[in-house]
DNA sequence: CCCAATTTGTTCGTATGTATC
DNA sequence: AGATACATACGAACAAATTGG
């Protein structure tokens, strides 16, 4: 288990979150695993001299930071846990909360992390891969009818990049893009820049993700890279032209700014 | 504040955990920002009709994931609080504890961001930030004579990259070399991957370091890039060349697996 | 410097809920 | 069904920290 989350600061810390870092290090010094068993509250009572409600905050906290899970019951307890990707995407996303990140932003790292993904991919997929990509593909071959079905189109093309990130075995990689995904499909709803149908991304998304199962297939690496730059470089600018356009449809008073 | 940490599974939540989802729904439906405080805890008793304990105890959650602080006293509460880039970033190294990241996977995403970095910050750089960066060069500007200088510099080396890093607007940018960088110290570290001095990486280090900076004061964007890319595969390139002789040296049963 | 008010922090005893045998 | 072993929740009292008079 990780060092404790708050050990700089030279601040008085509050006890639940003393008995929290004790048992994190308690945790790694024995070596414990996922699925091992923590003291019972009763044993950490007497272990840390503390009344119970002090160390259920403390187990909170580290219930909340996604690394221990408790059941009850006999046979129950407080367990170690591996922090779920679910919970690390939601963590992170709270800091990112009130930064407001640009599409801008968002495409600066997908434009250098993607094409990296798509050329480390190629000719390393089996049948059974590609042809999960081009299931993914087929759910949005026709073009959009209303602003419903545009944002779910938009939903699952961007579930393919995700699908294409879960077949990298860099855990770091995987993480990274599909986070980025999220973020971009959190901005995207929220600021309703799919509220119209944009034929012009629909079309070139799905011919470039075409080129790029095809590429991936016959194992060209460099060809891979290239056609995810482009893709990706061709969303961006459409993106930003859309956003553009938004912001001059329904906030015209920002010129005189 | 961002939605419920937990929305998704239909498992039955503790009430704590529920109470946490509540209030973190009551900041958003409010658009409360950083530094308003919340109901004191006798509201939030009488408003969620609850004991004192179970309150307290969604409070740690929030507080454990960095999205409120609370303090005694008159004035006192809890106050909605932005979560800081440090508790982001031990949040999201958690997730990677167990992950096993390989030296292979960092460098992976280093390769992918730092030159689109040192693009990106060409000729965007006054002299004051120049100079900062030359200043942290100087930091290592003769060869380690030990161990623990070695380790030392390549301490410092990663806070050239972390400072580079700082210097760009892109907060999402920043944060995942910064975070990269962090989980690359705690690597080598932890496998004393320092422990004898490597003169060629410290000479070329030095050598591509200068160049950059060089590079980003005449603002030439795809120099920039080019040269943290090599400076990238070098380092990558030497960083295997250490582990293998590491594992070489301490591990060599692990030849007749 | 002390005192009083306010707000979170901690304790303890008891009771309830839940899963296993 | 009942006993057991756990976590979970409640409530009342007390402690500590901070602010202002």
């Amino acid at each position: 288990m990780p060092p404790a989350t708050t050990p700089s600061r030279t601040e008085r810390l509050s006890r639940p979150q003393q008995v929290a870092d004790a048992i994190k290090q308690w945790v790694m010094e024995n070596g414990w695993q996922p699925g091992d068993r923590l003291p019972s509250e009763t044993e950490m009572i007497a272990r840390f001299g503390m009344a119970k409600g002090t160390i259920r905050e403390a187990v909170r906290i580290l219930e909340a930071q996604g690394l221990v899970k408790s059941r009850t019951g006999p046979g129950g307890g407080v367990f170690v846990h591996q922090v779920s990707e679910e919970r690390a995407t939601a963590l992170l996303g709270n800091y990112f909360y009130f930064a407001q990140l640009s599409i801008d932003d968002l495409y600066q790292i997908r434009e250098a992390l993607e094409p990296e993904l798509a050329a480390s991919l190629a000719g390393k997929l089996d049948d059974h891969q590609l042809a999960a990509l081009e299931a993914v593909m087929a759910s949005y071959a026709e073009p959009a009818r209303d602003a419903e079905e545009e944002r779910e189109q938009h939903i699952a093309s961007l579930r393919f990049h995700a699908l294409l990130a879960e077949m990298s075995d860099n855990r770091l990689l995987r993480f990274l893009i599909k986070f980025t995904a999220n973020m971009l499909a959190d901005v995207t709803v929220s600021r309703r820049l799919y509220a119209q149908p944009n034929r012009e991304l629909w079309a070139s998304g799905i011919a470039y993700q075409s080129r790029l199962v095809a590429a991936l297939r016959c194992g060209d690496s460099a060809a891979a890279r290239q056609i995810l730059r482009e893709h990706m470089r061709g969303a961006h600018r459409l993106m930003c032209l859309q956003e553009a356009e938004l912001t001059q449809r329904f906030l015209p008073e920002i010129d005189i700014l």
